[in-house]
DNA sequence: TTGAAAGCGCTAACAC
DNA sequence: GTGTTAGCGCTTTCAA
């Protein structure tokens, strides 16, 4: 492995003045870059980032913490993280937290130890206490999709409530009376603000939400397939039914085709976050926009700013991103 | 910042023996390991991962490379590698590559310059003597979806032509005669193999592929959107279209249903991959398995057992995985 | 503008 | 079993 000192020795010079071309640090004479350039281009040079690290005691390296990679939610979200780190010519480090607080916890710790001062958490379950330490401890330490008040500043979430009205709107403005709502079953999940902001709209309309009418399931396809067994099960005739997330109201979607309902004609299904299967199933579904690419730029911006002292910028309120209605064929009047 | 000073200081015993219970590198007294590991636990030190990535020369971080983190196939690559690598208590460093053959290049280089000693590669534009050449420096280096002769025994793969004639056999079996192929633009792409399997499955139904029933497009569901336009604007009358991957089949699909066609009906839609969406679009695909998650998993394990030394299970001819056909919904008998 | 030297936190010979 | 010491590759004073 080639090191700083072989270069310094092909150029006639010292360590420290190749470590000075390196981080463009003091002026050099520029025949002296000149030669150092030339040595490091011909050994194929690059300096060892681990003993950076250990010297600046920071590493060039944001750490991601994630509950599960393979979702396409979550997937999009580190895409996003990872293209913005690089326009700032930082590494992703990816560690998943699988819905086990003691996961989640020790994928934080483990990035810490490897010096990664930017972290950009999506925490599902870890206690607050536990995030506020992490963030009081480490100046670069960001939540993602969750609001925490102490540490608010630090934190970059989308207002759920809000989004389950949109939810509920789509359907209620087409005049439907009787409406199924599937929502996610763990506590974990933003389902009770969501459902929050569906009761607040059908308050607004002088409708009322029944007990019955809310249908828990898994927050993915087989989830919607199951509970649409149900709702069509069940002795009321709804005309819609309100899904947790894309993945849900596909599986519903899929679920309704396979016992010849047509959509939006016998049924109408709305789903939630616009990931790209929305656009792709048959009919397109009709969703509410949770920007998560814009959401996990911010994130990974506020981060390196924060480590970066260059805090003039910040917002004290922190960051709350708004949902909106994407309106495409799965919705019908009635 | 704790260091292993301050927990020797405290248990009463050297920086050495301190990291010695750290790595279970030598025998240390219960007594003295037990007040130790006191210290550890009352200051929540943690050895700093750069200092002993400098030191050991290496890091327990696989570098990933891959084209594009938001492309579900990737995406479901890199959540397999991560789960990997995580079982082996390593970390997961993630750059992408973006079909640019500098970028690819630099990746890389940027992966080794972390001391990231294992490497799994998707490359996908770069010059295999590039790829030879970081494999002879880097006993770690592994190339995934791709085979290269020379280093074959570091390369997991895929049988693409294989799949081509896998592929084509689920129309012909079905007594299609008239099938049109969409395949992607760029030559990057396993393209080429797929295509010189579906004509070896032509040849042995004693049919006849012709130029101009070979469609090419963008390796996405636009892409597959626009072909179906062509293939429908063509004066044959097409019963069947092969599709280059899922993402090109529901392009398809949805565009035949906008158009009221009926899948399989008026039309067989065959898709490659066997992606999540695969089996969420309707009618469900039916499709060519690419073994992705087992893949990944390979080509963790293989890089990891590459730098432990640990050669002996080694297969000198590399790993080659084969397709199978996933029957579904989206294919009719004519 | 450049070089010498110290040291980041840790591991691994080598003593004892 | 445990401590002492040197040094991994780099950056950064401090002098010159």
């Amino acid at each position: 492995m080639k090191t700083i000192k072989d270069v310094a020795k092909l150029a006639g010079v010292s360590p420290a003045t190749v470590s000075r071309v390196l981080n463009n640090s003091a002026s050099v004479r520029s025949s002296t870059r000149h030669k150092i350039e030339q040595a490091i281009k011909a050994l194929d040079f690059r300096p060892n980032e681990s003993a950076r690290a250990l010297v600046r005691q920071n590493v060039k390296t944001i750490g991601v913490v994630i509950s599960e990679l393979s979702e396409p939610f979550f997937a999009q979200m580190a895409a996003s993280i990872e293209a913005t780190a690089k326009k700032h010519n930082y590494r992703v480090l990816i560690s998943t937290g699988s819905l086990d607080a003691n996961k989640e916890k020790s994928a934080i710790e483990s990035l810490i130890a490897q010096q990664c001062t930017a972290l950009v958490v999506n925490s599902k379950v870890l206690p607050d206490h536990d995030l506020i330490q992490f963030a009081n401890n480490n100046p670069g330490f960001v939540l993602i999709n969750k609001y925490v008040e102490q540490i608010k500043h630090r934190c970059v979430w989308f207002d759920n409530e809000l989004g389950g009205e949109l939810l509920a709107k789509q359907a209620l403005t087409k005049g439907h009376k009787s409406i199924a709502v599937v929502m996610a079953r763990q506590k974990a999940h933003d389902s009770s603000r969501r459902l929050k902001g569906v009761r607040r709209a059908f308050d607004s309309f002088g409708q009322r939400l029944s007990l019955k009418d809310i249908y828990h399931a898994s927050p993915d396809f087989k989830g919607g397939q199951h509970a649409l067994t149900r709702i069509l099960k069940s002795d009321k005739q709804y005309t819609a039914v309100l899904c947790y997330n894309d993945m849900v109201a596909s599986g519903v979607l899929a679920q309704l085709s396979s016992l010849k309902y047509s959509v939006p004609n016998d049924m109408s299904v709305i789903g939630f976050d616009d990931v790209l299967i929305a656009n792709y199933c048959s009919p397109k579904l009709t969703t509410i926009k949770y920007p998560i690419d814009v959401m996990a730029q911010k994130a990974t911006d506020l981060s390196l700013s924060l480590i970066s002292a260059n805090e003039s910028q910040l917002n004290a309120n922190g960051y709350c991103y708004k949902p909106y209605a994407v309106q495409r064929q799965s919705v019908a009047r009635v």
